[in-house]
DNA sequence: TCCAAAAATGTAGTGACTACAACAATGGAA
DNA sequence: TTCCATTGTTGTAGTCACTACATTTTTGGA
């Protein structure tokens, strides 16, 4: 889709107005950050900032997709394989790519700021609450039995809610390779053990 | 504990402006309510309102102790049982308690309001999830599995959110005897399919 | 009857968010 | 190039939840 001069420099402000909120947010703590400073260090109107996002939690949460990847999962998936499976495999990709080289540090920069914070707290929660229903959705388009994909939906994203913990709880800041290797090894052991768990339960 | 007259009255400032809440919000909605409305409806000042309720969901969630249940079931069995047939006992005997003459009708209606407002359901999810936090801690006295523990907690909660949608899908407002006892005989059939797929799992 | 603690009130303010009107930049048509 | 309609941006004013704090009222006890 071809995009004009106009929409170009939407985007434009949109962008840097999420990037100057991140970058505030990271230092000083959602809370302790205003949206008229996000607006003053972004050199635009208090306006202008709820023009491009609705609320103030979205300038945090401001990629979407993560929150429906396993429902694009489970829609991608050939029609025999297993839910939990699917959702496993998809839940390690995640998981993998977080831990991949250099993101790591960044990602528990940004899951520290969301628990320092009550408000983007409330938020995880929400969008947590709307993956069961997309993955619920996807999954009832494949069985009829919607009690249990509602299950399922609910199982997963318990896991998901168990098993980041454990990454925070298991995984040091920075490490050395082979600490991270380690690590890394406890918690897809953590991961395949939750999963075996919902598994053994849907059987 | 002896209660002096003091005590007592700031307890009935306390208690009237819960129910004149209360009332209001279930006429009119959560949301639509303020405050200022309350209070004044209350014959108080807005601050007195602060003074006793922490916030404006607080009017609302004013029963404490439901939440706490499940924590208190694990404490109060016996060491040996299975604490997922604890947890089934305790939301089977919840439930029926909810389904008991009279108090089906004000149940629906209390969920349908929270349902019908974004704020209220954020407070059900931070609620859902302090039960987890201290079902956890229950569970941990028990054994010193933690990540076991903290997945039962998980998977508990999960189990009781499907099947308060379920409830609210499957139980009519209002019903003939002999209708609400074939709802309630599908509803607990659905519990035991939920907790046997949650102890199988953890077997 | 008087005093100190505690409950209730009033005032002033902050911060997220909305409604709305005015303004400015832009893309396209004449 | 000029003009106009669209659309992104801005400013103003206001609502509502909530906080800090000083003041007043109530109350239990000496």
């Amino acid at each position: 889709m071809e995009l004009g001069r106009r929409e170009r420099k939407k985007q434009q402000t949109r962008q840097a107005i999420s990037d100057v909120a991140t970058t505030l947010f990271l230092e000083r703590g959602f809370d302790a950050v205003t949206v008229a400073e996000v607006a003053r260090a972004a050199d635009v109107a208090v306006q202008t900032v709820f023009n491009h996002f609705p609320a103030k939690e979205d300038l945090f949460f401001d990629e979407p997709g993560w929150w429906a990847g396993p429902a694009r999962a489970i829609r991608e998936a050939p029609p025999p394989a297993d839910p939990v499976d699917v959702l496993e495999a998809q839940y390690l990709k995640e998981t993998r790519d977080r831990l991949a080289v250099g993101h790591l540090a960044t990602w528990k920069q940004f899951v520290r700021t969301i628990d320092d914070s009550p408000a983007l707290k409330a938020r995880r929660r929400l969008n947590a609450d709307q993956l069961e229903v997309t993955l619920t959705e996807a999954l009832d388009e494949r069985s009829p039995d919607h009690l249990r994909n509602r299950l399922i939906a609910a199982l997963y994203a318990a896991a998901q809610k168990v098993l980041e913990e454990r990454l925070m709880a298991v995984l040091p800041d920075e490490a050395s390779p082979a600490e991270l290797d380690e690590a890394q090894a406890r918690l897809e052991q953590a991961i395949a053990e939750v999963f075996a768990v919902l598994r053994r339960g849907l059987a």
